[in-house]
DNA sequence: CGGCATCCGCCAAGATACTG
DNA sequence: CAGTATCTTGGCGGATGCCG
């Protein structure tokens, strides 16, 4: 067995990951699908600031990963419901993390966030 | 107390966590620093397929966030080594969840990307 | 309502080169 | 070795409109 003086090549899990919750509101989607907030029109409305063009897109994306069930409803108007397939209850725990620790350091977080945006805009 | 319909604005924890690992190296700098690959050139090559210029931009993001100490020994060749914070101690766990998630899932996940990144050749 | 096509602007990240 | 400035690029996501 030889140590490892650098490589490492970490990359791999994380990389992946980042693929799959990439999206700029993946995680939002997973979690109030989680919440039971399943169609499109109301995640919509469950997510402020997002588009139906990417939602949409970002729901196809998470469906193809497996992520997500789609069931659709042949009625007028029609109606689709996606849920989490079994893949997509694992990711859970890490987007509730994710949340959780945005939440409990919101207060030095958001402070942070406003001072560098600040500073970009000079 | 009202029952939120619809609401939720799941957003703020979230986002915020988002905002502070999304950079595209953010996650693995913080896991190889955790590993004790703690100087910008080591880092580098730890991370293949990263560039000097965005890892020392994104180190400068995750140090203004107090995620990261940096400490500057001042000598020739300069050398600086980053290190984690309290703070960053404490995403630690998430990122660690995120690797094992794509460890365990590696050969589905593999496979997913792969025929997606194919039929987008298309 | 849900999905997709099209067009476009923007910004994160690549490439390169230079300073200390 | 570490960091920054400059220029360029690719692709993500916003806006809009149409169709089943």
């Amino acid at each position: 067995m030889y140590e490892k003086k650098i490589p490492l090549l970490l990359e791999c899990g994380l990389t992946m990951t980042k693929e799959v919750l990439g999206g700029k509101w993946k995680t939002s989607l997973i979690y109030a699908i989680s919440e039971g907030i399943l169609r499109p029109s109301d995640l919509q409305r469950a997510i402020p600031g997002s588009t139906k063009r990417v939602l949409s897109q970002q729901l196809k994306e998470l469906e193809e990963f497996h992520i997500l069930n789609k069931k659709i409803y042949h009625q007028l108007p029609p109606k689709v419901e996606y849920t989490l397939t079994e893949l997509g209850e694992t990711v859970l725990p890490i987007i509730k993390m994710m949340n959780q620790w945005g939440e409990h350091n919101r207060i030095p977080l958001e402070t942070m966030i406003k001072s560098r945006s600040e500073s970009r805009a000079v």
